[in-house]
DNA sequence: TAGCCTACCAAGCACTTGCTTGGCTAGCGA
DNA sequence: TCGCTAGCCAAGCAAGTGCTTGGTAGGCTA
């Protein structure tokens, strides 16, 4: 294979996600990484500078690609309502995609955010806000949104039901992830009354 | 003051709850905690056992008063859809009361739940998963909620948005927790297309 | 005033943490 | 065959971790 050079990294940076997800970042120590690796935690040395340039890597990464999507809708033609429902999409894709990165993102960013180095994180937050507002508030103009509704807690809301689905979402199970955006959207769009 | 022995225990647990809320349990040590109380850490293990006993101590007094409320919501003889909204009103009220304790358990079941000290907080889980699913099924059989929604799935969102609305609710800010509750039930019970 | 209790300090122990250092080995291109 | 690199090991250090121990000061009560 030509990326064998790559290889190891990754399957380690994997390794380590899945740990950080599951234990969370502070409470994963280098040896446990090195464990689940089969080799000795000072062997981790060889490809990575330090636990914190794992995660580092891990989100930065992840970030790329999920912020590129969000800006294609954005740059779409669909219409708003569209458009909201193709982010909330990407956003249960994600979930199934990445559950590590996404867990890991959801449980340490405040805690990663007090560091220097981790100040894109808050950025990103800002980027994320940014863009739900702007499908929000192009809904509400369009007629398609309701004009009585607070827009910045419907963003709230909207952000944290998304995400927080990776705690209970089954990669694998019964639901996918197209199911568990259909009952979503239609819950957010429509309401559970008759 | 006829309670001044438990004042001083209860102050350092109200301490040691601002900075698990905050930094996380594993992540917040003992000196930590003494050094918010003016004291050295050694002194916080003539108040209690272990760290350990310190988020039982916390989590379970705040379980005991949360259940109490659903229960009394059950009991009553209001329509399922007043009881569904009761019991979302009881939550969020339960986040402006106990912005601490609501933040540990949310953050730190997943990890707590591994030791044998704390396994009821997954009989909890399971006891508000019974309390949710109730509460909905009723409002189902009664016609006021419609008939195509995956219970199990409105559950799951009802208790994450409700839940981690901890992580950016502010006690004292321009929204109060009967706003928050107010705009959350409009959203879910009609939601929010026109 | 003697005995007891609450609240704390000072010191340190046993262990875990992230990370470092120096060295080994297998494979590959020249 | 030589040098180079990727990948790893063995050993350990400095800082931090939860918790223990023996002791002190002050107040309450019999």
């Amino acid at each position: 294979m030509a990326e064998t050079t790559q290889t190891r990294r990754e399957e380690l940076l994997q390794i380590a996600a899945e740990l950080f997800a599951t234990k969370g970042f502070k409470n994963t120590t280098v040896r446990d990484i090195a464990d689940a690796a089969g080799i000795l935690s000072g062997s981790l040395y060889h490809h990575f500078d330090s636990k914190e340039s794992m995660v580092d890597e891990i989100l930065s990464s992840f970030q790329e690609e999920l912020f590129g999507a969000y800006a294609g809708i954005l740059a779409g033609t669909d219409d708003p309502r569209a458009k909201l429902e193709a982010a909330v999409r990407v956003s249960f894709e994600a979930i199934d995609h990445h559950r590590d990165e996404v867990a890991i993102f959801q449980n340490e960013a405040d805690y990663l955010g007090t560091f220097d180095r981790f100040a894109y994180l808050a950025d990103r937050n800002q980027q994320s806000r940014d863009v739900w507002l702007t499908l929000l508030r192009e809904g509400v103009a369009s007629g398609a949104l309701r004009k009585d509704l607070d827009v910045e807690l419907v963003y709230r809301f909207i952000r944290d039901t998304v995400w927080v689905a990776v705690r209970w979402y089954q990669p694998g199970g019964k639901l996918s992830h197209h199911d568990v955006a259909d009952q979503y959207l239609t819950i957010l769009l429509d309401g559970i009354t008759t």
